[in-house]
DNA sequence: AAACTATGGTTAAACGTTTAACGAGTTTTA
DNA sequence: TAAAACTCGTTAAACGTTTAACCATAGTTT
C-alpha cells in the first residue's frame, strides 16, 4: 500500500536517483530504463510522499487563504465564493488551499494563522479588508502575498480589484437612462476603497448628466454595509426625502435592507422606487422583485488571485501587479422607467 | 527568519533531542534546562517545521473533505456550511482541512482526489451522497473515514446523521396541530436516506393522528430536490388537488420552489396554504413570508465529524460510531392555523 | 591511439524532525 | 558499602525525497 521510491528503484533495478529523474524529468534517461521505471511505478501504485518532497524542497505546495471572521460568516457568501474560485484553480495547478479566518480586531498580541508560523504555505491570498497590524506581522515572513478586494495602506502588493468606479457608473447611468433624477446613494464603511469608489462612480455619473449632487441623498455613515444598516439608512433617507425615486446601494446586503424597508413602508419596487445593488449575490434572485445589480465575477477573482500567486512562485514573473476585474450590469426587476406621480 | 531545532539547541546549549523533548513534553527535563530551551525558542521565534514532523511521523496533520461538484456549487450552502464547521473545529485541534470536490458521475477511470494519492491526509470526511465506485476506491487506502448525511450502502462507517424521521414528525405534527388535515409531501431523490426518512416521519405523524395517507398528496418523483423541481412538483400537486391546505417539503430548496409556484398562482401563504421546509438555509429568512422549517445544525455537524475523526486518529477510540444530530422546529410566518374557505 | 565529449547512470549528503538506545551522576535500598 | 534504580541528558538512526558530484562507457576528434 505504501511503496516508496526505494521499492520502485529495486523493482526497476536502478538507483533511487534515477527514479527521481524519471518522475521529475530532470535529467535525460534512456527510453529503455525510463519505461522500466514507469512500469514499476504503475505496478506498485507508487505516489511520491509529499512530506518528503516538502522537506527537501523547502516548499509546501500549499497556499494560505485569509479573511476575517465576519467575512467568513457573513450572510452573503461573497468572499467564500471567491475562495471557491481559488480552490478550483488550485486543483489544476496542483496546490492545496488552507483556509483560515482571523479576528477583525487583531492586535499585536494575537498569534498569526498557524500555517504561517508552521511554514505550511508557500504564499498567501488575503481577501477583503484585514487589520493593519496583521498585515505588518505577516509581511515579516516575506511570503508572496496577493490581496483581493482591498488595498493595504502601506506597502505595495499584487492586487485583484473590482472595477468599482465603473460599477458605480453603470448602476447610476442605468437609473439616469430610465429617467430618474432624484437618485440616492446608500453606503457604509466608506473607508473601504471599494465602497468609496462606488460612490465616486455615482457622483461621476451624475456629473456627466449634469444632475446636481445632493448631500442629503447620500447616506453613508453606517459602520458596516450589512442588511440592518441598509434598512436603517433607508429609514433615514426616506423620512426626510419623499421625492427620491431611485436608490443605488453600495452592496447587495444593504440593498436587501433597503428593499425590506420599502416593503415594510408601503413603497412599491420598482413602481415607486427603483433599486440597484452591487455584488450579485445568490439572494438577489430570491427577492421579490429580483434585484437589479452590478455583477462581480467572484469565482474569476479567485482564479486570478491563484494564478498570480502561482506565477510569482514559479518565478515566471507576475505579468501584472494589479488586476482590475470588470463588472457587468445585470438588469432584473427592481428598476423601471421613472413615472412622476 | 527560519530557525531550526539545531539553532535552538545551540543557543540553549543542549542537544536537539532535548529541545524536542521540551517541545513535545515527551520526556522529563529539569526545570532549569526547560526554561533555557523555552527562552531560546522565543528568542529565535522558532516554530517546528511541519514538513519534517510529517515525514518522520508518517502523519500529515491534514484531513480531507470531499463532496460532489453539484453539492459544492449548489445554491443553498448546505454542505459548505458543514465544511465551515469542520474547519472551525480543525483550528482548535491543530489540523488543516483540504477541501475538494469530485464529479457526481465518478467512474472507475477517474482519478482519486490528489490528497489521497499523495498521502496528504490522515483521514477523510465525506459529506453527502457520493458515487459508490469512489467509495470503493477510497476504502482501498484504509484511511479513517466518516460520512456526513449519507449512509454508504456496503461497508459500515462512522456516521454523522440528521434525525430526519424526528424532523418529519416535527414538521407534520406542527401542521396537524394548526388544524390542517389535507397535508401534502413534496420530495425528490427518494433513494437518499435523508429524504425517505423525512417522508417516513410525515407518514408516521399522520398515522399517529389517524389521518389517512393519500398517495396523490405525495409528490416525490423528482430526481433532484432543487427549486425547479419544487416548483414543478407543486404544479403537479395543485393542478389535481385544490383542497390541499398545507405542504411539507423535503428540503428548503424545494420549499422555495413551492412558494414561488404558490405566489405565481394566486395562493396566499400562509392564508391559503401553509408551508414547511427542511434544513433552515440562509435564504429562508429572505423569503416573503419567511419560511417555517426544520433546523439542521450544520456547523455542529461539521464539528462532530471532525471530533470523530480526530478521536480515531488519536486512538482515543471513537465513542460512538453513529452520531444522530437533533433537529428543531423553527416557526416563522409560512404556517398558520387552518381556516376552511 | 591518445584525449576529449556526450550520454546515462550511481553515490551520498542534505532537509528538520522524532525516538530508541545508551550513559553519567545521584539517590535509594538492603 | 555495593548494587539497584532513578534522573536528566546525549548520540545516532530513521523518515522519503532531491541533487551536486562523481564515474563508466561509447563515440568523436586530433
Amino acid at each position: 500500500m505504501k511503496s516508496t521510491i526505494k521499492d520502485v528503484a529495486k523493482k526497476a533495478n536502478v538507483s533511487i536517483a534515477t527514479v527521481s529523474f524519471v518522475i521529475n524529468d530532470s535529467k535525460p534517461i534512456s527510453e529503455d530504463t525510463k519505461n522500466r521505471v514507469l512500469k514499476a511505478i504503475k505496478a506498485l501504485n507508487y505516489h511520491p510522499s509529499k512530506s518528503a518532497i516538502n522537506l527537501v524542497s523547502g516548499k509546501t505546495g500549499n497556499i494560505g487563504f485569509i479573511l476575517t471572521d465576519d467575512h467568513f460568516l457573513r450572510t452573503e457568501p461573497f468572499y467564500t465564493t471567491i475562495f471557491l474560485g481559488t480552490e478550483f484553480e488550485a486543483r489544476s495547478e496542483g496546490y492545496y488551499i488552507l483556509l483560515t479566518s482571523v479576528k477583525p480586531d487583531f492586535t499585536e498580541k494575537d498569534t498569526l494563522p498557524r500555517f504561517i508560523l508552521n511554514k505550511s504555505v508557500d504564499g498567501i491570498i488575503i481577501a477583503g479588508k484585514i487589520p493593519h497590524t496583521l498585515i505588518e506581522k505577516i509581511s515579516a515572513y516575506h511570503l508572496p502575498t496577493v490581496f483581493i478586494d482591498y488595498i493595504p495602506p502601506t506597502k505595495s502588493y499584487p492586487l485583484i480589484l473590482i472595477d468599482n468606479i465603473q460599477g458605480g457608473l453603470l448602476a447610476t447611468n442605468h437609473l439616469i437612462t430610465l429617467g430618474h433624477r432624484n437618485i440616492a446613494f446608500i453606503g457604509g464603511d466608506m473607508k473601504h476603497p471599494s465602497l468609496s469608489d462606488r460612490l465616486s462612480g455615482y457622483k461621476q455619473a451624475l456629473g456627466n448628466a449634469n444632475i446636481p449632487i445632493k448631500n442629503n441623498f447620500i447616506i453613508a455613515d453606517a459602520k458596516y454595509p450589512d442588511r440592518k444598516n441598509g434598512y436603517n439608512s433607508a429609514k433615514k433617507l426616506f423620512s426626510k426625502n419623499k421625492n427620491v425615486s431611485a436608490v443605488f446601494a453600495g452592496n447587495d446586503a444593504m440593498a436587501i435592507g433597503v428593499l425590506h424597508y420599502l416593503n415594510d413602508n408601503g413603497y412599491k419596487v420598482p413602481q415607486d422606487v427603483s433599486l440597484v445593488g452591487f455584488d450579485d449575490v445568490e439572494a438577489d434572485l430570491m427577492l421579490r422583485p429580483p434585484l437589479t445589480t452590478i455583477r462581480v465575477p467572484k469565482i474569476e477573482m479567485g482564479i486570478e488571485a491563484l494564478k498570480l500567486i502561482v506565477n510569482t512562485l514559479k518565478n515566471k514573473k507576475s505579468l501584472s501587479k494589479k488586476v482590475l476585474v470588470p463588472v457587468e450590469l445585470i438588469i432584473r426587476e427592481s428598476t423601471s422607467v421613472y413615472k412622476p406621480k
